[in-house]
RNA sequence: GGGCGCGUAGCUCAGUGGUAGAGCAUCUGCCUUUUAAGCAGGGGGUCGAUGGUUCGAGCCCAUCCGCGCUCACCA
């Protein structure tokens, strides 16, 4: 039976390999088989030479380099450790299976069995005595070559570089590419010693709706979306916030969720429209505790995930060891420009802010001129972790009221290398000034802010059945993972990062 | 959104006004321990798209599409 060709980029090297498809099938050979049997994988060959030596192994994975020496012929395998060379001949495996191989190409999956030895060049591979193609593969993939020398530097040669490509076929970047894996597998492990951080101090992992009547927990444009049923307008969550402190209002004392956010904003270097958050509430604790908790759940991870508290990241030694130090927003300010901003007019913020060359819409209430005074002249010095405490109380409408401050907020956000990977508060639960706070941001949202947040009155509502007092915290997991594997764009740490259609 | 840059064979790239190239990949032949295997020979292109300038455009100009870097925005 002849493949159809329905195949909208067609070339003549996909062309060729179809009509060695059906070559195959004439021969009755079932190109995609059913399963196989593996029971040993390259690296661990390779590792452990002296106790697979002679042994019977049957390994399995794409072929990734040929070398074909008439009736002879070398192979490299990828799996998922690693490569690993076999080597078969057809006095060996019989002229069939010989020219089974020889219909082969780079990129089919295969499964060997065979002994393992050692070349006359000394690389340790698989004597092969079958082998079975056990899914051919019609569409070329990116050849790069590799050369080791023998002080173990690797040369890549043609290696798949082109950041497009790589992203939107993410497929074919694992495959040539197989060194991110390692990024994905941390990323991986990172969420894992997370949850599980979480679950031994017995939070309850929540799952609160994506689709939300009313969005709200950030300062963010939404995507909207429709319930045909319901007839009704709904919103992707940008935050899980206001459902979760729900939860702590039902009684619930620990609770958080690791989810997807969607936020319609721009997209760049450290901005993916959907990402990933985790969000922790802590009822009877304050920001106080939270920062413990901060600098003890990440101290973990680090121990648990990488071996060490200490990371090159860009070129600069950075070192997650608890304590970190806590800076005083406002004070810091002082401290750098001389201007004791609680007490300072708009006006004195402003001719500060102009100096530095910072931009201003002449919108900006004066807690958010304080926070970019923050942003101009204290943020990016902030290398080593860092804890800034609290914050302008305009821009934190779900913050409660600093105890001793006037004007500011129980709010801490922590830095590393000039980026905000945490934020957290002593939760605002007084129904009262919560639904004054929804009221101000309601003004700003008729006054053409497009983030503003809306009035939520069914979590006002909750409040006024009374929340406990409660430490939350949020951490954006794709910034954190690409702190510490030293990646430079979110989309190094997404799979499938989000593309403009083509 | 602004600035800079990129888009040529499956991949990596050269080609600045005069017949579209190289290496790898691919095909044919030879080759039973090779390893960027080798030797000999061959095929493969809407040069991102559209319009313009020119006797002549991959190259110059305009517009558009896509991507990257960067600045702004995104607390």
């Amino acid at each position: 039976m002849e493949q159809e060709l329905k195949i909208d980029d067609i070339n003549d090297l996909i062309q060729r390999r179809i009509e060695e498809l059906n070559e195959l099938q004439k021969m009755k050979i079932t190109p995609y088989q059913y399963s196989f049997d593996v029971n040993a994988f390259s690296s661990d060959i390779k590792n452990d030479f002296e106790k697979f030596e002679g042994k019977n192994v049957k390994i399995a994975g794409r072929i990734m380099a040929l070398r074909r020496m008439g009736k002879a012929s070398f192979a490299h395998i990828q799996d998922i450790k690693g490569r690993i060379q076999f080597y078969l001949k057809q006095d060996e495996i019989g002229e069939e299976n010989y020219k089974i191989f020889k219909l082969s190409d780079i990129g089919d999956i295969v499964g060997v069995c065979g002994k393992v030895f050692k070349t006359k060049t000394g690389e340790i591979s698989v004597h092969s005595d079958s082998y079975t193609l056990l899914a051919k593969s019609i569409r070329p993939i990116p050849i790069a070559k590799e050369v080791v020398d023998e002080n173990g530097n690797k040369t890549i040669f043609d290696q798949f570089v082109d950041k497009e490509l790589r992203y939107r076929q993410r497929y074919v970047d694992l495959i040539v590419n197989p060194e991110i894996k390692d990024i994905f597998i941390k990323r991986s492990k990172i969420i894992t010693e997370l949850r599980s951080f979480l679950n031994s101090k017995n939070y309850l992992e929540a799952e609160t709706p994506v689709l939300q009547p009313i969005y709200g927990g950030a300062a963010a444009r939404p995507f909207v979306t429709h319930h045909n049923t319901l007839d009704m307008t709904l919103y992707l969550r940008i935050a899980d916030e206001l459902y979760l402190k729900r939860l702590i209002v039902g009684g619930f004392d620990g609770v958080y969720e690791i989810s997807k956010d969607f936020r319609n904003e721009g997209i760049d270097r450290t901005h993916n429209p959907e990402f990933t958050m985790l969000e922790l509430y802590v009822a009877y604790r304050d920001y106080f505790w939270m920062m413990e908790l901060v600098e003890e759940m990440i101290n973990n991870i680090c121990i648990k995930v990488f071996g060490t508290t200490e990371f090159e990241i860009e070129g600069k030694k950075i070192n997650f060891k608890a304590p970190w130090q806590r800076i005083s927003m406002t004070d810091e300010i002082q401290k750098i420009t001389g201007l004791d901003v609680l007490k300072a007019n708009e006006n004195e913020i402003i001719k500060i802010l102009k100096s530095k060359n910072v931009e201003l819409t002449g919108k900006e209430n004066k807690g958010k001129l304080i926070d970019l005074l923050f942003e101009a002249t204290i943020q990016p010095n902030l290398i080593q972790p860092t804890f800034i405490i609290d914050y302008p109380l305009e821009i934190s409408p779900l913050a409660k009221k600093h105890r001793k401050k006037e004007g500011l907020v129980e709010r801490f956000e922590g830095f590393v290398m000039g980026r905000e990977i945490c934020n957290a508060f002593s939760e605002l639960n007084d129904p009262i000034d919560q639904r004054s706070r929804f009221e101000e941001q309601k003004k700003l949202g008729d006054e053409g802010d497009e983030e503003a947040h809306q009035i939520d009155d069914d979590f006002v509502r909750a409040l006024e059945y009374g929340m406990p007092p409660t430490a939350g915290l949020g951490l954006g997991i794709d910034r954190f993972v690409m702190l510490l594997t030293n990646q430079p764009s979110i989309r190094d740490v997404i799979f499938f990062p989000q593309m403009r259609n083509l």
